[in-house]
DNA sequence: TAGAATAGCGAACACTGATCGCAATTGAGG
DNA sequence: CCTCAATTGCGATCAGTGTTCGCTATTCTA
C-alpha cells in the first residue's frame, strides 16, 4: 500500500549506500533539452535519450519516475539560465520587463517550452527563482501579495502567448504569412464577420521585443496601477 | 507528389459521389468530448472513439486525417457552446466581461480544454465567431485593429489561466491545499525566499468567476486604456 | 571481507496512431 | 434499369511508445 510517492524535487538524487549512478539529473535533463531544441519535444523519448546517454531505456527509470517528470526537469533546467542576480530596485516596472525579456529569450532558444504540459504538482528551486525573482521586483509596491502572485502569473502568461506566436512566424516564410493573412480578410469579407475584417485591414502589428515590451508594460500597469 | 492537404475547415465534408457515411463530423467530435469530459484527454483514442461510435479505428481516418484534427475538432465544437447573438453595445467592457463568464463555464465544463494543444494551422469557425463577437463589443473604441486582436489573445489566455486554475483547485480537497500552501510557506521562510514567503502569508484569494472578471477588468483596462 | 543496497538493462507487455487493401455500398450517367 | 466509378467501413498489421520485471553487476557501509 506504498504507492504514495513524493515529489522529484524533495527525493533525494541518489541513495547513500549503494552503487553511484552514471548520470546526474541536470545532465540528463540536458540531453533532452538539446533533443527537444533540435527536434521538438516529441523526439523526447525515453529510449532516444537513453539512447543519447549511451544506456538503455529502462535505466532511465532509476533517475525519473516517468516521461512527464522527465519533462518536469527540462523546464526547471531551462527556468535556470535566466539571471535572478540582477535588480535595479528602483523601478519596479523596468525589473520587472528585464525578467520579461529574459524569459522571451528561453521561450525562442526552446521552442518546445510553449507547449510543455502546464507544472503540476509543486514547483522546482528554478520556478520558484524565477517568483522570488518577480516579487522582489514588486517589493515597495503596495499590493496585497496574493495579487502580486496573480501577476506575476498573468505575466508569464503574456510572454509564453508572445513567444508562441514568434515562434510560429518564425516558422512560416513572410510569403506564406502574407498569403494566409489576405485569405482570412477576403474570407472575413464576406460581411458575416464585418469587425474581423475591419482589424484585419489594419496593417499588422510586428511580434518582437517592443511589442512583447508594450503589452507587458500595459498590462502590468492595469493589474498593479500606475 | 501531391502530399500537401488543405485545412478539415476547407475540406467538404462528404464526397458527392460515393456511399453516404454513418456519421457526420459534428457527431464524431460530440462522442469525443464525451469522453474527454468523463475520462480526460488522454481517454480520447482513435480506437475508443471508433468504438463508441459502433464501429472500427480505422473508419475514423475517413473523417479526419489524424488525432490532432480530431482534438481541432472537439475544441471548436465546444467554442459553439457560447452564445454570439447578444451584445450589449453601450460598455464594451461589460460584453466583453460577459464574454469571459461564457468562456470561462466553457472550461470548467470541459476541463480537457485547458491542456488542450494551441490551434496550430488555421481557425475554426466557432472560433472566428469568438474573435467576430469579441471584436464587435470593442467597436466603438478608437484602437488599432491589430491590437484589439492582441487584446483578445491575451483576454483568452487570461481566462484560461485561471480557469486552469480553478479545475486545479476542485481536483484537490481544502484541507490537502492548506497543508500545501503551508509547506510552500515553511519552505520559503528558510529566509532564502524571503518576498514570496511575504506573498504567501496574505490571505489567499479565491478563484471563482469574481476574480476572473477582475482580473479580466484590470487587464483590460490597461491593453485598451479607460 | 561480508552483506545489502543500489544501478544498469534485455526482454517483454499493453497500448498507441496510422496504413493498406479489399469488400460492400451507393449515387449519377447512359 | 443498369453499369460503373466513387466512396465508405474495416480487419489486419506495422512501427513506435511508456512502463515493468527480473536478473546481474557493482560498490558503499559495517
Amino acid at each position: 500500500m506504498e504507492t504514495e510517492r513524493t515529489s522529484i524535487w524533495l527525493r533525494p538524487e541518489r541513495g547513500s549506500r549503494g552503487r553511484a549512478p552514471e548520470h546526474t539529473r541536470d545532465g540528463i535533463a540536458a540531453v533532452a533539452v538539446r533533443l527537444a531544441d533540435s527536434a521538438g519535444l516529441d523526439a523526447v523519448t525515453m529510449r532516444s535519450v537513453a539512447g543519447a546517454l549511451g544506456g538503455g531505456s529502462a535505466s532511465l527509470y532509476r533517475y525519473v519516475e516517468s516521461r512527464d517528470e522527465l519533462v518536469a526537469l527540462m523546464v526547471d533546467q531551462v527556468n535556470g539560465e535566466l539571471d535572478y542576480t540582477v535588480l535595479q530596485h528602483t523601478d519596479w516596472l523596468a525589473d520587472l520587463l528585464a525578467l520579461g525579456r529574459q524569459s522571451r529569450d528561453v521561450y525562442l532558444r526552446h521552442p518546445w517550452l510553449t507547449d510543455a504540459p502546464a507544472a503540476t504538482g509543486d514547483l522546482g528551486p528554478n520556478a520558484v527563482a524565477y517568483l522570488e525573482h518577480a516579487l522582489g521586483a514588486m517589493r515597495d509596491l503596495d499590493v496585497d501579495g496574493h495579487r502580486k502572485l496573480e501577476a506575476v502569473g498573468v505575466f508569464n502568461a503574456v510572454v509564453r502567448l508572445l513567444a508562441r506566436n514568434e515562434i510560429e512566424q518564425r516558422g512560416t516564410d513572410p510569403l506564406d504569412r502574407r498569403r494566409q493573412l489576405a485569405a482570412a480578410a477576403q474570407l472575413a469579407q464576406g460581411g458575416a464577420h464585418p469587425h474581423l475584417a475591419a482589424a484585419l485591414s489594419a496593417p499588422p502589428v510586428e511580434p518582437d521585443v517592443d511589442q512583447t515590451e508594450r503589452l507587458l508594460t500595459r498590462v502590468l500597469r492595469g493589474l498593479l496601477g500606475a
